[in-house]
RNA sequence: GUGAGCAUAGCUCAAUUGGUCAGAGCACUGGAUUGUGGAUCCAGGGGUUGAGGGUUCAAGUCCCUUUGUUCACCCCA
């Protein structure tokens, strides 16, 4: 028994995952900048009104997911549950309106939320999350799918789904929330108990319930594709031309619903199979308000974040290919042997090979095994003679061959 | 916050109905091969069976508590 773990649902990335996770990085890095966003790097802390104005009050992430607590000085600070708010506190607290309209960021790091753990779920969760501010065009939000596919692609992971939706404006989603309770209200005593306490306290998740009861009674919901104003309509119609120009594909789904509150009009997931219950690995949309609620100038933004955890679930048998840096193991005998060992290691690495030493006190066979399990490329073996004659031997692991180098 | 399962060596797992049950494989270390790895053989280290309490002549095995973990619900990436 260890006497310190981790926090619950908090874990440590240790190798060989690090390669994957690397890998990852490396891909969204790689694509992101081709699409023109620039990386910004947010704080892990924020004050707690910042969380509870974004992502809403009445949200559960704000209500029981939030890591918070007083600092010394009795401000009460949230470990970042989410980056959008922050990234929208940093656009306007830096005039990031100045640079080049649309002005495109992302984002990498851990997030903080305070759930019971399960496959795909975590208190420490990492999110690489992206933001474009200053287009309500839909041209931007395809440009926002043809570069996850892009990205997707290029980190091999296939069979996913996108599907997306269109949650309306401040305009036409009432509307549409009075009729959900409306039409839910009358078939009341048949929902289920979440169900019930969904219609007071939050009419869109309805939809998504998974009670075999209420799925029979939510077959003839109205749906949000109904009430939307027409610039809604058209904002989503034109999308989804956009997306078929691509040749994109995608599932019309009316039933998405973001959870956060400031979402607007395009809301998303892709979603992929074999990663349990939380099979969301891509989710977002846009959120045409939140940087003019936040003090901002009438701003509108479209982002998304892309869930770490669950795409390297989904990558974990992806082969990763073993960037070679070749390894010069040295074999030692004696601490004259390590003197020049260390003079040896130094010249080799200046020349960018990987080197590593044998302790002087071990036996020479523990020091080749060591070498083999290293898989060093070759082994340079220096004891007495070697130090006397100034000509060591150099052992290629893959054949055995040996031959003479020269140590002064 | 709710529900269910699991918890034995570093890892993967054994241990008939509570009765030599604390074991195996892999890994690790050493030896066979006095200064030369991978194969083979041999040997060794390592566990108060997650923790605490209870029942019993006897508990890894049954009961309670607790912690961790897994999966699901709520919700979400």
């Amino acid at each position: 028994m260890n006497k310190y773990s981790t926090l619950k649902g908090v874990c440590d990335i240790v190798p060989p995952d690090d390669k994957l996770w690397d890998f990852i990085e490396e891909i969204s890095k790689e694509v992101f900048s081709i699409y023109g966003f620039k990386n910004i790097r947010i704080p892990v802390i924020e004050y707690t009104e910042l969380f509870k104005r974004g992502i809403g009050e009445g949200t559960d992430i704000v209500e029981k997911e939030m890591y918070t607590f007083s600092d010394r000085s009795g401000r009460s600070i949230t470990l970042r549950p989410e980056g959008t708010a922050s990234v929208v506190r940093s656009y306007i607290e830096n005039n990031l309106s100045d640079l080049p309209s649309p002005q495109k960021f992302f984002y990498l790091g851990p997030m903080f939320r305070y759930e019971r753990p399960q496959k795909g779920r975590y208190r420490q969760f990492y999110q690489i999350g992206a933001e474009v501010f200053g287009s309500s065009n839909p041209s931007t939000d395809a440009e926002i799918f043809s570069m996850l596919n892009m990205f997707l692609d290029k980190v091999g992971l296939t069979n996913t789904q996108l599907q997306i939706n269109s949650i309306g404006c401040p305009i036409c989603r009432p509307n549409y929330i009075s009729s959900l309770i409306e039409f839910f209200s009358k078939h009341s005593d048949n929902l289920c108990t979440d169900c019930q306490n969904r219609l007071q306290k939050n009419p869109l998740r309805l939809l998504d319930c998974k009670n075999e009861g209420c799925g029979i009674i939510k077959k003839d919901a109205p749906l949000i594709t109904q009430s939307l104003c027409g610039e809604c309509v058209n904002h989503h119609n034109q999308l989804k031309h956009l997306l078929d120009l691509q040749g994109i594909s995608f599932i019309e789904n009316p039933l998405i619903v973001r959870g956060l509150d400031y979402y607007t009009k395009t809301a998303f997931e892709i979603t992929a199979d074999h990663i349990g219950a939380q099979n969301t690995v891509i989710a977002g949309g846009r959120y045409d308000n939140l940087v003019h609620e936040f003090g901002g100038a009438k701003t509108p933004a479209i982002g998304f974040a892309i869930g770490l955890e669950r795409l390297a679930l989904l990558l974990k048998d992806k082969e990763m290919i073993d960037k070679k840096v070749p390894l010069i193991y040295f074999a030692i005998l004696g601490d004259k042997a390590l003197d020049k060992a260390l003079l040896m290691a130094k010249k080799y690495r200046k020349e960018g090979l990987w080197v590593e030493i044998g302790n002087p006190s071990d036996s020479l066979k523990s020091q080749m095994k060591k070498a083999d399990k290293f898989n060093a490329e070759s082994v340079i073996i220096i004891g007495e003679n070697e130090i006397n004659s100034g000509i060591a031997i150099k052992k290629r692991m893959n054949d055995g061959v040996q031959e003479e180098v020269n140590i002064n």
